[in-house]
RNA sequence: CGGGGCGUGGCGCAGCCUGGUAGCGCAUCUGCUUUGGGAGCAGAGGGUCGUUGGUUCGAAUCCAGCCGCCCCGACCA
């Protein structure tokens, strides 16, 4: 892409809603635009990290064997009665009434909606287990939303729905996402820590919050710091295979929410490990049981002939909130800095001196040779002075710059800065797209 | 919903207390000079001061209602 065809309005001053640095970097860098109280518009930049945001969950959900549909955002309130939480929901609940006076809503989830579904469909223990997600808007009237797309009222969220026979199947079931999410967030950059969260009615130790360090975080967190620094699995996790050791591993670690917060265990965590911090919940798995089949009558018919209701469970991520965490964890004074997996482009060439025949032709050739190795990259061809294309590309956060001038030209020279470290390595030009196509640089 | 605050060119702000020609920086446009870390000079365009009503000879300024937005709290992916 060449920054002159491209739509990125940066701003030099920062907005004065912004108080926290990911809302302010989104606002600056031209990623998002405020149309209403937590309503944002996804300006190009902020689109393209959203969409590999996007894409990085559903390869993970579909490698853990989940399977993709697509519900609709509006949803008729019959089916909300059916579950008892139309009236139960609240004022959170944005509703909605059309030309025939009936009652719809902006869904703000949609657990009796995959239920329905379910239901209209499945009638045997031979249809189980079901594991099916969704990647869709979302509607939340939060009282006060804030923090830019941190807590949006409208936001996009990737919703899974798991469906079994009983409680030990559905454990089977509440693994798969539980590995799947480590290696989603690990996939991000993102040190992402299972945390037990409040189970409420249902009981049990089947639901745990996914929650990122930082110092901006919403809750207060306790945990083990060796869960932190664990890693993921990776892709070779065999997700048919017996995944409870995997969890036992981190579930064994301490690790709480405040409300879940018992400071007589904590103190078992040996002082130096002990870990008290601020966090951004990204994700939320969660055993339900019966909550939903039994009241909307989704039953399988089990071997002894006995029909029962399925056991379900619900694991979310906040797809479009972790654009946020994802700056949270990743930016300096100057900018974004974004991991190479969603940054927005893979490397910025910068023309120092558009309209000087050299210079133009070294960033074509530069600019074809990226685009053809998949670098996907953004050519700065605008006219603008050195200083501010640095600032520019500084503060879009790309992992790389190819930044080339006259000067360097004469010797047949370009630089290349690596955005995270701050490190030059002045090349030949050759040699420094050549390594760019390759993506071989280290300290990236 | 309780408490606090803000609404003035695209962005950031001053002016309001003490009513009398709407201002500054950035951005934009034109010209010249510049060009390796947000250039300089000269000129230009752009605002019915959120909105409605009231007070007044006169309202950005004082008063009231409404709308919008931000911050603290309870709620949440």
């Amino acid at each position: 892409m060449r920054l002159s065809r491209f739509f990125l309005p940066v701003l030099k001053e920062t907005p004065a809603d912004a108080q926290i640095a990911s809302h302010r970097l989104m606002l600056r860098a031209g990623m998002v635009r405020q149309e209403a109280a937590g309503i944002y518009a996804w300006l190009p930049l902020g689109f393209r990290v959203l969409k590999k945001i996007e894409q990085i969950v559903r390869e993970e959900q579909d490698r853990a064997g989940a399977v993709e549909l697509l519900m609709p955002t509006l949803q008729s309130a019959d089916l909300w009665r059916e579950s008892g939480r139309y009236d139960g929901y609240g004022k959170e609940m944005l509703r909605i009434v059309d030309r025939h006076e009936r009652d719809l809503l902006y869904g703000p989830t949609n657990e009796e909606m995959i239920t329905e579904i379910f239901r209209g469909y499945c009638r045997s223990y031979k249809d189980l287990p079901k594991l099916l997600y969704h990647i869709q808007w979302k509607f939340r009237d939060e009282i006060r939303p804030r923090f830019g797309v941190m807590r949006g009222r409208e936001f996009l969220m990737k919703d899974a729905y798991s469906f079994d026979l009983d409680e030990q199947a559905a454990r089977t079931s509440y693994n798969r996402m539980f590995v799947a999410y480590l290696n989603t967030f690990a996939r991000m950059g993102l040190k992402a820590v299972p945390m037990r969260a409040d189970t409420g009615p249902i009981g049990g130790d089947l639901s745990h919050e996914f929650i990122i360090l930082a110092e901006t975080g919403e809750s207060e967190v306790f945990c083990d710091a060796a869960l932190v620094d664990m890693g993921a699995p990776g892709p070779d996790v065999d997700f048919d295979g017996d995944l409870q050791p995997l969890v036992d591993a981190r579930t064994a670690l301490y690790a709480a929410t405040d409300e879940m917060h018992e400071p007589d265990r904590f103190a078992d965590v040996p002082e130096e490990r002990r870990l008290s911090a601020r966090g951004i919940e990204v994700g939320h798995i969660f055993y339900f049981g019966t909550k939903y089949s039994d009241p909307m009558k989704a039953v399988v018919t089990h071997p002894d002939g006995q029909d029962r209701a399925v056991h379900m469970g619900s694991y979310g991520v906040g797809v479009s909130r972790l654009m946020g965490a994802i700056i949270e964890a990743h930016h300096d004074e100057a900018g974004c800095v974004w991991p190479e997996q969603v940054a927005p482009f893979g490397a910025g060439v910068i023309n120092l001196k558009a309209g000087d025949a050299d210079t133009d032709a070294a960033c074509q050739s530069a600019y074809e040779t990226l685009s053809k190795a998949g670098r996907d990259p953004l050519l700065d061809d605008t006219d603008n002075r050195p200083g501010g294309k640095f600032a520019t590309m500084d503060l879009i956060g790309l992992p790389y710059q190819l930044i080339i001038g006259p000067r360097g030209l004469k010797e047949g020279k370009a630089e290349v800065k690596i955005r995270r470290s701050g490190g030059r390595h002045e090349l030949s030009l050759e040699d420094a797209i050549a390594r760019l196509a390759e993506g071989a640089f280290a300290d990236g």
